[in-house]
DNA sequence: TTATATTTGCTAACACTGTTATTTTAACAT
DNA sequence: ATGTTAAAATAACAGTGTTAGCAAATATAA
């Protein structure tokens, strides 16, 4: 009896219609304005049936959140295949990561739970810049007398900046909520190997 | 006359019930919770009187926004103070970035858009270790032909991470949208400086 | 003091959101 | 053709942010 058959794979198909719509209607307006009642007209079923392939709108993102973390580990494994050397490895893949993390934008912002709201947000604070101000003057103290003093100081500060911030928000999305004063260690061994490169 | 003044205070005391409520709502519950709605019923008024005193909720979340960057800002600038040696400061300032972030993880949350809910679907996310072992097995080899080839692995492998984290989100919050060829050069100024560390 | 403005705050509604109970429709097996 | 079962639709519930329209309290002017 081939109807079982047939009925599991029209299923198959409504379930990858939910997926693929609501991915399409992703990147063309992105994470906030994806709703069930969107993706039930386009994929013209009715609401509930959505919620017979997938649990709830979460389910639907944990497995666009799975999908991009499985094609970042897809791309890693192969930048780090093309080099034999450990360092080399490094290097190509941290462009792989950035490059990814620009060329797949709706992805990583899932991923890693990149509120998009707070970017249109944290422009219009104009109190950014006092924080600006002060870690830049540390900065350009310091690299005046390092063995290199004509590093570029906005780009020195951004590298520090973006240290701390990966440090942090990394820290936050992995245990939700647990300070864990042993992991200021990562903190310590960043920082630190950031001042050397600083001072060459 | 004293009306205008009284009419002046009394609205502004609304204002910082408005303010106050909403806080303490966001530290019982956090930000997701926060309501316009629930404002209301805290500081017992209807909710048309909230858009008497701000445009909208973001207006609301702007505010607290505000906030953050000036606390943190003090505590940078007062940290910074308490050194003469610019490369104390960098490190002390980063400590009290730190101490900021999961002191006033609310304000931290909001100021750099940190969705909450992702934390909750990535931890649930079994492709993410598939990553991590492609990263962590190039840290490994790195650390092997090191100079210091007893160095703390899932250490060094969470300050790459996070260093490659904190670019690429720094720089997705600060141009929406731009990918900025230019700003690559701060990946390879960070990833540069990171291996040189790690291999001593 | 009374009448007229004005401000102020309320009720109710609109347009959304995710989610679900209930009922209808359709497909299948006997 | 009839009974059974699976599928899908309607309609509702409980929320959300936001706003129009109206009633009441207050301040000003006559």
């Amino acid at each position: 009896m081939g109807i079982a058959e047939r009925r599991l794979r029209q299923k198959e198909e409504v379930r990858s219609a939910i997926l693929s719509s609501a991915w399409k209607m992703v990147k063309e307006e992105g994470w906030q304005s994806l709703s069930i009642r969107k993706i039930a007209d386009a994929i013209e079923y009715s609401i509930p049936v959505i919620y017979n392939h997938f649990e709830n709108k979460e389910a639907i993102l944990l497995e666009f959140t799975k999908e991009g973390f499985q094609k970042l580990a897809n791309k890693m494994a192969a930048t780090r295949n093309k080099y034999k050397e450990p360092c080399k490895q490094l290097e190509a893949m941290a462009n792989t990561y950035w490059d990814f993390a620009f060329d797949h934008k709706e992805y990583y912002q899932l991923m890693f739970g990149l509120g998009i709201p707070a970017c249109d947000r944290v422009n219009q604070v104009a109190e950014m810049k006092a924080l600006t101000v002060i870690m830049i003057s540390s900065i350009e103290e310091a690299i005046a007398v390092s063995k290199n003093p004509d590093a570029d100081h906005f780009l020195k500060y951004h590298t520090y900046w973006s240290i701390l911030h990966g440090l942090v928000s990394i820290q936050m999305i992995e245990k939700e909520g647990k300070p864990d004063p042993s992991k200021k260690l990562i903190l310590k061994d960043a920082i630190s190997g950031f001042i050397k490169s600083l001072m060459e």
